[in-house]
DNA sequence: CAACTACATAGACACACATCTATATTTACT
DNA sequence: AGTAAATATAGATGTGTGTCTATGTAGTTG
């Protein structure tokens, strides 16, 4: 718990009053969600295999290219799914995983909210 | 571990032979680092409220406008810092925190990376 | 139907981490 | 010098999570 004592304002701290952030559209829970599914190595290299293709990528082809277990791999496609970054698109046995634009959209407009006002979007995108 | 068995590629599945995605500049574990450190819902709070001024924020403010500690506002401190998200700057006794643009911009760079072929730049920007 | 394959689920386990209290360190002021 | 304040560090603790093995479920094929 934080020390709720009544602190008195040093002279040359703390002024002026801070502004509130913006509300985050969607809300900061999914966007939290969202870097929590990209903070782990594993996941942000198996996001980037799938982003890397023009088609789904199959859910064994993603299996066979790291080398964790195959229930791993499931688990981190239900995060990355969960988290609304990836979609998944299932064809008899097998799973097909793509990325879903909405998810890295998100992403991008919370990113360019936070940018320091007088630099420009282009320093967020390419 | 991954079963390293030889597994017979199915009729209709991992077709065509998967693309290698492009490195990371900067390093995956940069990003990573990143990521990791805004996939916790109060540094997250902590960084967008240094975002939304237009000068750097006095550390007593940060621990005036959270529910936690002040050693746990450090400890939060110092991961933005470390993960290159936030500068900064010592005056007597009082730390200033700013958004180091560079950090937010690498992720911008990456992000805008990942997106689907064929969807444009303000996809990811507003 | 039976065997096999692809993926998901369950449970266990080790490690990471967010948080706390207590204390140290550094700076300012009297 | 001595005290008070701002921040950092140390150590403890509970919860979260990445990974595994074992097993389940559902398609496919002989």
């Amino acid at each position: 718990m934080a020390r709720r004592s009544i602190r008195i304002q040093p002279e040359g701290c703390c002024t002026p009053p801070l502004r509130s952030p913006a509300p985050v559209e969607g809300g900061s829970e999914a966007i939290v969600s969202r870097f929590k599914a990209l903070a782990d190595a594993t996941r942000f290299e198996i996001f980037r295999l799938v982003a890397a293709q023009d088609a789904p990528v199959c859910a064994c082809d993603i299996v066979d290219r790291f080398e964790v277990s195959q229930p791993t791999i499931a688990h981190h496609m239900k995060v990355l799914e969960r988290a609304g970054l990836i979609t998944v698109s299932r064809q008899g046995v097998w799973a097909y995983y793509a990325v879903d634009p909405r998810g890295l959209e998100a992403i991008g407009v919370v990113m360019s909210g936070l940018m320091p006002a007088g630099l420009p979007a282009s320093s967020v995108v390419r």
